[in-house]
DNA sequence: GATATGTATGTGATACTATAACACGTCAAG
DNA sequence: CTTGACGTGTTATAGTATCACATACATATC
């Protein structure tokens, strides 16, 4: 009975919020999110279909946001479609099933580093470098809940992203 | 000495958040955020021009997320260029001054109700009537902020977006 | 007053992002 | 076997955003 745990009790890079922007062992995670999309869609009578199971592999092995565009040549690279509609419907899959999360401000997708785990994530995106870190935001997504409620609105997804210095960045500025 | 007050202290359908997606007086709103941001652009040397101070008239008015191409429709419709840099370059400016919000989940930008004060907002989108609506998210920032400084992240802006039902979709479906 | 400098605007062209609409193939249910 | 749901491929098009250059207009400086 595989994929119990939280990813992040297993992967060293993930453990803590601060080796967010550090280098760690990305190979453990890809796999491990891999097969947990994998599993998920088993379990939700999806089809991780190879087009889809593809653009996943892309997005983890790229591990940084990507346009649909990049998505796109990559997968026209390799025999499949090379019409934006190929890329859009397989991210908008993964978005769906929260394997893949959209970053707006960027027009771009990343893969979701903890699938299943119903987690609220918060991307913070270097102006100057560009990098995107997921940042553990569970206590931003409750606060944000309890703002909308007093207002009677329900909230169905939220995107919750900050733009700003990393601490590379930050350091040598 | 006008303005040293908040607005929301002044503007009945304001004062509540539960309001945010009610009718109000919003001739208030608009003329009271128009005149907050004159006098802000005076006090920080930076110049409010015709176009600029037309396209925030202008997103006071609608009182609703107008992407940069409506916007570049009516100014055309007025006598300014009708291209779409003279849009987006007066947008970008109202952004970078806090006048106006970004909201990318929808491509869209809307004017802000509380130029000046320093808020955060959070935009709560209805996917069913598009109402968008600025919710006070002072503490959604806070534990954002927070957050993103586990990472060693410095945060400059941030876009906190939620995408479900307001309270009169929600009661009908 | 003439000149320089920074800023803002106007314009044409173009790049980038996203979706609509339809054809075809596959698979499972009835 | 037929139907219907789903997924993919393709053409075409819609929508969003920026680049690059020219011009105007302000203020500051000599």
């Amino acid at each position: 009975m595989p994929h119990d745990t939280p990813h992040a009790e297993a992967c060293p890079g993930c453990q803590t919020p601060d080796l967010a922007f550090a280098q760690h062992d990305h190979g453990h995670c890809s796999t491990d999110a891999l097969a947990r999309a994998e599993a998920l869609a088993v379990a939700r009578g999806v089809r991780l279909t190879p087009v889809r199971r593809r653009v996943l592999e892309i997005l983890l092995e790229e591990h940084k946001a990507m346009g649909a565009y990049d998505v796109l040549t990559r997968l026209a690279a390799e025999g499949f479609g090379n019409q934006p509609p190929v890329a859009y419907r397989a991210l908008e899959f993964l978005e769906d099933q929260g394997f893949a999360h959209r970053i707006c401000r960027l027009n771009a997708f990343t893969a979701c580093m903890h699938p299943g785990e119903d987690h609220a994530p918060a991307f913070l995106i270097c102006r100057v470098c560009d990098t995107v870190a997921e940042a553990p935001a569970a206590p931003v997504m409750a606060a944000l809940t309890k703002a909308a409620a007093q207002s009677g609105f329900v909230i169905e997804r939220a995107n919750i992203e900050a733009l700003g210095l990393c601490p590379a960045c930050a350091g040598t500025a």
